[in-house]
DNA sequence: CGAGCATCGGACGTCCTACATCCGATAACC
DNA sequence: GGTTATCGGATGTAGGACGTCCGATGCTCG
């Protein structure tokens, strides 16, 4: 409602400027009711319509498109996107890894955030887990230990272990969200070098994490979690350490 | 050290092409050693130094603006910037918004994901809160309640409320994010309209959290914050009824 | 007649030029 | 010496030109 025509003197910064526009073509998404995957209009139209250069709104649709609002297929035109967070997790590990020249502090608060929210929503998973979920995550833990059995690393294995551990949840931020941890937290492992990490214990400490859950322990799982991001938390300050 | 040079031919999608971009570009400040505040070359600079045009360039400046990666400062330059999660808060209200249309599903991760950080949180908070904190929590309680009875509303006292809930912590991330998730609930609280809540009685609500924060009642805290969630949880449910 | 292929048009991607706007700093002026 | 005017550099905005990609239309060939 806000675009009642084109401001002749707009006095304002030109970085609200920039906002103002995104908010107004986001705004325009939610006025014509355009659901996930509907076209929006052409970039040439949207610069008539919202009365800036091409180039200016080409620089708020990148915005966009980097919050994972819109969706650009180049040749083929722009969509309303599903979630998508890819950019979050960029700007993320990019403030972990600065951080890591200093004292670690962004890390570690990044690890903290992780741990409160599986320490405190794998309660309510285990509630609502069925068997085929539960034996999913047992899948995972199988796959670690073989891996770690071969000397091998188990990245992909481990996040999906932890990926499977709240998708009862149902909760797409959620998953996003920490999809998002788990990628910065893979980065900045890289940035700190292999580590002297068991990875026999690590499995092992993952089989217990999902005993827990197959008893249904809330309580044991919780504390496992905590113990598990306990570790992580050392090894980092380890690393900033040197 | 991806950037040997100009590439002749690059075969990959443009959208791969302006990732790689904006990770050359903070690899740039990595390399470097910048910290937060230092500037960075200008834009004509970077154009040449990183062998692109200057839009295509800006495009990408742009997008690392937006993820609080860097701060340009019109006519002055750029510069690496202290954590900014505003547009992330944007894109987010952008995804709340379109998901009332539906279900309002992805309004209630919201909920969720909030209520686990919050509850899952208090505890550890209240172990290092001072009683200097203590006394700001119950001054945003007061401001409440005053408004309350002036039958006002008290968004920036509930804002505060939660925010000074957490200050103890230090974790400047899970000030952020929550900052994020109160900014997206407020706008969806506008958007499904004034609701019939009674002021008196959330007021009421947050004065009990207060009290089971100062006895150190670390249970009871996580137990009423889950019931206020559970209101909120209540309230977009109704609305989305409509 | 149908499958495969060439062409076409539209839409995004990139670059360039030009000018406007803003900011800090230097230098002139009172 | 303090204040103000000017300057230079940097970002902001606009428009145009051309490249690249994609889907679709229509043609050709089996």
């Amino acid at each position: 409602m806000t675009t009642s025509g084109v401001v002749p003197q707009a006095r304002f910064s030109a970085q609200a400027r920039l906002r103002a526009l995104q908010s107004d073509i986001m705004e325009l998404i939610l006025e014509r009711e355009l659901e996930a995957g509907d076209p929006l209009p052409t970039e040439s139209e949207l610069s008539v319509a919202l009365g800036v250069g091409r180039n200016t709104l080409r620089e708020s649709l990148k915005v966009l498109q980097a919050l994972g609002v819109i969706e650009i297929r180049h040749g083929f035109g722009m969509f309303v996107a599903p979630s998508n967070f890819d950019a979050l997790a960029d700007g993320l590990t990019f403030r972990g890894r600065l951080s890591l020249r200093h004292q670690g502090l962004e890390a570690l608060q990044l690890v903290d955030v992780r741990q409160a929210l599986e320490s405190g929503l794998i309660g309510s998973s285990i509630d609502v887990m069925t068997t085929e979920q539960l034996a999913s995550i047992e899948e995972a833990v199988k796959q670690m230990e073989e891996l770690a059995a071969a000397g091998e690393n188990f990245v992909a294995a481990d996040a999906e272990f932890h990926r499977r551990l709240f998708e009862p949840l149902n909760n797409e931020l959620l998953i996003n969200l920490m999809g998002v941890f788990w990628k910065v937290y893979r980065k900045i492992h890289v940035e700190i070098g292999p580590g002297n990490e068991d990875l026999v214990k690590t499995a092992a400490m993952h089989r217990s994490i999902y005993a827990a859950v197959a008893a249904g322990d809330k309580v044991s799982a919780s504390e496992l979690l905590n113990r598990h991001f306990d570790g992580i938390r050392r090894r980092i300050s380890e690393a900033v350490g040197d």
